[in-house]
DNA sequence: TTGTACGCGTTATCAC
DNA sequence: GTGATAACGCGTACAA
């Protein structure tokens, strides 16, 4: 009366084995491609092999070879920002290209709750892959700490402050500086900033090239810090910054969904872009071509970010030691409307 | 002169038992907390864990549990649309959410190629999980035909025509009966949809509704298809439809981000809204609280959704048959300015 | 070219 | 309470 599973044993080699006819050895070298195997016994074996529906088990391979062919990506944001932001997406789009070519799984962890850095710490000691990859670490952050003790190959994107292992990102400073310096070119006389994320690296360095291009011109008071990388904070920074000093004729957001949420708020205040006042971002995002007018920015390549970590952790796991310096991947500068 | 790697052995149960003087039986017994432990072997174990910096073997658990506590959560989606469907994360985040509290590991694998396809498909029938839920499935999709073959406990997000596993989703024909029914109401006399995804359940469905509520007034070249829920395809498709039937006054875009793509092209023609054309969505997603007017639309609970089909697929791990006629979660309208 | 036997690190089942 | 010992499914020297 009971409704059992009715699901059978999986076929082993063992029974590939009987019902070719041969060894458990024979049939294991047929499986792995190898040579020397006679081709009436390896025609019996792969027959026997669709015969019983054998399909190898990999916890018994991982175990024996001490590899598992699969490189954890681990994404740690906070919730709903994971969602909004693009260079995450590109990111993980890039590296599982790289990864996926040499024959690497890459799997994805999330990390958004106490519980789950727990976890995610037992699985990547366990030995359920061979690598990974870190997006977005930051700088106090308990899943960070976890990795940095694992002796995994790994590839930080970013890199936090005090970090040992290996990381891919891109000059942050440099860039802000870069497209920061379009606003004072063009006469612009007060320009603040909406900073943001300021416990990572890249939101602290993109602060640092803003001071570096206003030079004695900077006034910290058209400067307002936001927490995320986020639309919504865009608006609110902007609303602050407008009521601070409405004088205001030049913004440089932290990133592309900052600005675009600027941009809402100054179209809120009635200031006309970039009349009233200029308006650059960070990212080159698909934010970037959907405001009015459109963004100029910072084209981040963020595949390229993802190709280089996965490059990164594949050469570790061919016994190079990692670059100690970390890469710097080229940004460009995009010109458009808003500034 | 070799820089030899100077990883040393990880310590095993063997190891422990030897620095604590016991069998290698009695430390698997402290390792999973059972009783019938005497104190004073429980703490020479456990000194002699941290000692030697023990931790437990994954690989050699899953193989002789034959479980490993992870499911996967499998996205398919066309490369760059990956990022740009907010559902997904939410979805994903719902679903992770449940997981983690049932203590298991969610492991996102994306296919984002042939050699994707493969790779997942022997991960999956390697033991690597012990179910898995699928997400944006398409009809002729390689890797669900693959996945309905696996006998592994399943639940998709979705339902593509022919699925014979479990799966949840919501009433996208009866939601977009009703948003549409709303242009109807307004007196708008000339209604036409953009039609996407065409390939998928959710895509048919819609148009379907949006047929149901306009009865005989139907008219099928007020109905634009575009492949995907994107952006750039809204634009194209409103473009389409302004010059096949200028005197269009109200349209129902499959998605938000299609509404958003929309209201741009109809902008660029200089139509106002809701004054010259009446336009909703479907998704509630970010969107819609972006767009000038905002948008009316469908509220789709993603996080909910995620965390039904992670429900169903602990349920199916517990023993429980799967649900045939799959899960409905509850959709709500939401009224802003556009209509 | 093929078969045998051992080891990978755990958990589970027994006696003791 | 505890300690042998047998699985789990596979790769691979080594011998034949």
């Amino acid at each position: 009366m009971s409704t059992q599973s009715p699901r059978r044993k999986r076929a082993t080699v063992h029974d590939v084995a009987i019902e070719a006819g041969v060894s458990r050895g024979t049939v294991s070298r047929v499986v792995n491609g190898e040579r020397y195997v006679s081709d009436e016994a390896r025609a019996a074996i792969e027959a026997a092999i669709v015969k019983v529906g054998y399909v190898p088990n990999t916890a018994a391979r991982n175990l024996v070879m001490q590899r598992t062919q699969a490189v954890a990506f681990i994404v740690h944001e906070p919730g709903p920002l994971f969602v909004e932001d693009p260079n995450i997406g590109e990111i993980l789009l890039g590296a599982n290209a790289t990864l996926s070519a040499a024959d690497y799984q890459m799997t994805i962890l999330v990390v958004d709750s106490e519980r789950d850095t727990e976890r995610v710490a037992r699985f990547l000691r366990g030995g359920f892959v061979d690598g990974l990859i870190m997006v977005s670490a930051r700088t106090d952050d308990p899943i960070t700490r976890v990795i940095e003790q694992l002796e995994l190959p790994a590839a930080f994107v970013g890199h936090p402050p005090g970090l040992t292992a290996a990381w891919v990102g891109i000059d942050n400073r440099g860039s802000a500086r870069a497209v920061t310096e379009r606003l004072v070119a063009t006469g612009r006389r007060h320009i603040g900033m909406i900073a943001a994320a300021l416990d990572r690296d890249s939101g602290v360095d993109r602060l640092q090239g803003f001071t570096d291009a206003l030079g004695d011109r900077f006034r910290s008071d058209l400067v307002e810090s936001v927490p995320l990388y986020s639309y919504s904070a865009g608006v609110d920074g902007m609303r602050a910054l407008l009521a601070r000093r409405p004088e205001i004729d030049g913004v440089f957001a932290a990133s592309d969904a900052v600005a675009a949420g600027a941009i809402e708020a100054l179209r809120e205040a009635g200031r006309s872009i970039p009349d009233d006042v200029g308006v650059v971002g960070f990212d080159d995002s698909a934010w970037a071509r959907r405001t009015h007018p459109g963004l100029s920015t910072v084209r981040q390549p963020a595949a390229g970010l993802g190709r280089a970590a996965a490059e990164s952790v594949l050469a570790q796991l061919g016994g190079e030691q990692p670059l100690v310096d970390g890469i710097m991947v080229e940004t460009a500068i995009v010109w458009r409307e808003s500034a």
